[in-house]
DNA sequence: CGGGCCTGACCGGTGACCAGT
DNA sequence: AACTGGTCACCGGTCAGGCCC
């Protein structure tokens, strides 16, 4: 009676939640003894164990979060920070996160980064710090930024880098072996026939450019191919119009190239579309290669070969490195996450690509 | 020292974090002063208030969110259910949620949901519920989903669905007039000249199809263009490959068509590789229009007519009537969120159209 | 002595109530 | 009576320690 006076007469804002207390009271034991079924704990008979178990069902009873975390079970709280620009590959760390925390019962925060500005960003970590983060993930070329950010002091908590262009002292990463991948399909072209083959690079902040445009001139010297200047524009971004600018460019040059590598699918579609506009057919004058298989490789005509990497999968695998480098740093602050995680690659066919036209 | 003896022996996890009791100690007060500074409340002089403000600022002092929801401070709980397929609309809901939700103060939890079962929709979200979420944002075609899985017993909840493709009883939603949209830009084509005007619909079950064919409808009536059934053919799904095939029927029937209205971006991507593949030029021999404004209506060649309707703006519109209706709720179990919002639409005019041929 | 279960203090805040001026 | 500010119980769990068989 008394009980129920005092659970009517509560203030809570959640009215009707089940507590412990009321899962306890229909099995007739204590708080904690219904604690220590729900964990999994020694010291319960069987019996017991499944009469709390069955009222928990039927209760249809959840553990507070707020009171667990009050109470010192605290899970590791992963910071997402992510850029203003979603593309394909942002999107997809966002869902393949959300999976991951489930999975692994890790709270996320997700908050916006600006990209300009390494000193916005260190205030917006530290913000998030006090607030109970403890680890970041760290898309790129969000990672990147944070290497800059943290140059003179060193980041003090664990962070994954996802896919980052460079390595990053002090945190751990995973990637694919971008420059190799490059590589590849240079070499691809290579076989098909192609000589003058051409590449538009991505700004060097950001992403794999740098270890593309490594790939691209390895494959080519490897291929007895001199390194001509003509044949490289840098994109300003990663974005459409910029590509467009640099297409033309690297189209106008003399003797016309006959393959062209974006660092990019988006860098890549600005060259289709360049070619289209002049005329130049593609793949029967020029092949074109792109990276990342984004949407828009498949949704261009011809469909873009180029190379795949699983944005979801690497994100769990990140996820999992972090929840893992969480706990180990909750107990001994000096611990420094430095793992290496290289996940394969896939080239991706498509119609893109022909043999180089005769002269 | 006797606290100072407490503190060092505790057991918690987050050993360092500064505490209201640490900052109630260097300002000489009690905690609930400290409380009453924080939240703005009266009955603190000035002079007191400012030594508080001061103490919590260099003390670094966060607010516990574990505490404050214990002790009901409760915030608002939505639950934001996705696809697994991330398009750009849904990128652009994850993202539009996570900043109104830091700008609102509400707690967000992200999950997915399968899209072919509405049981499995229903068990998800009452999980959802259980665990404390008070609110769901439901975008297309979700909310379509969980229509159908609440049919008869209906959701008990605040609710709002993003850009559904019809009505919902039961719930808010925020969307364009997508009707009139597709109204809009099927007549820009009847200006154009063009009097054999095709559809690509999308399924049924999703999104905007049936307004999106609606308007199609209208404004071929409207402009006293007879309705063709051959002129209309239904994509299975809005992916490209279920998109090639429905182009090539309708580009396959004679007399020709002119112009082509897809139900979205990727769709008239279909098209416009279906053209090319064929041979029929764009613009000159077929003019496309898409909707969406989906990056790959700008990544193509030629760049796609379409609708742009501004994702992020709707979902932060979506989570401030949430926000409001959660209050509500909680005041008053009985009341239901009905409000139906409608935004602006655009008409993003591209390289894809072009005058109808002359014959 | 040890397995099985319960009691009491505590995590970090907040609201109700109370005590001075 | 109107302001200020402090005290204490409580939110819903968890851990240490105690009691009993």
């Amino acid at each position: 009676m008394d009980i129920l006076e005092t659970r009517r007469g509560r203030r809570t804002l959640h009215p009707q939640r089940v507590t412990m207390k009321d899962v306890a009271e229909a099995a007739n034991v204590s708080t904690m003894t219904v604690s220590n079924v729900i964990h999994n704990r020694a010291y319960v008979t069987a019996e017991l164990r499944k009469l709390v178990q069955e009222k928990i069902k039927h209760l249809g009873y959840v553990p507070n979060r707020a009171a667990q975390e009050l109470a010192g079970v605290s899970r590791p709280h992963v910071g997402l920070l992510y850029p203003a620009i979603i593309n394909p590959f942002i999107a997809a760390v966002i869902a393949g996160s959300m999976r991951a925390a489930s999975r692994l019962k890790v709270d996320v925060s997700v908050q916006l980064a600006q990209l300009d500005d390494p000193r916005a960003l260190r205030t917006t970590m530290s913000r998030m710090k006090e607030a109970g983060v403890d680890g970041f993930l760290l898309p790129s070329p969000i990672a990147e930024l944070a290497a800059t950010a943290f140059r003179k002091k060193a980041l003090d908590v664990p962070a994954v880098a996802l896919a980052p262009g460079i390595p990053i002292a002090g945190m751990a990463s995973v990637r694919s072996d971008e420059r190799q991948a490059a590589y590849d399909i240079v070499s691809m072209l290579f076989d098909l026939g192609h000589r003058r083959i051409g590449h538009v690079a991505g700004p060097d902040s950001q992403g794999g450019s740098i270890a593309r445009l490594q790939g691209y001139s390895d494959a080519m010297r490897a291929h007895g191919l001199a390194p001509d200047p003509h044949l490289v524009i840098k994109s300003p971004s990663f974005r459409f119009q910029d590509g467009l600018a640099a297409a033309e460019t690297l189209m106008s040059s003399e003797p016309r190239v006959t393959a062209i590598f974006a660092a990019n699918d988006t860098l890549a579609a600005s060259v289709v579309a360049t070619a289209q506009r002049r005329g130049i057919s593609v793949p029967q004058d020029l092949s074109v290669v792109g990276y990342d298989d984004a949407p828009v490789a498949e949704q261009v005509w011809p469909g873009l070969t180029t190379i795949h990497q699983d944005a979801q999968v690497m994100t769990e695998r990140a996820m999992e490195i972090l929840e893992k480098g969480i706990k180990a740093w909750r107990k001994d602050r000096s611990i420094r996450l430095a793992e290496d995680v290289v996940v394969p690659y896939e080239v991706v066919r498509r119609a893109s690509c022909a043999p180089a036209p005769v002269k």
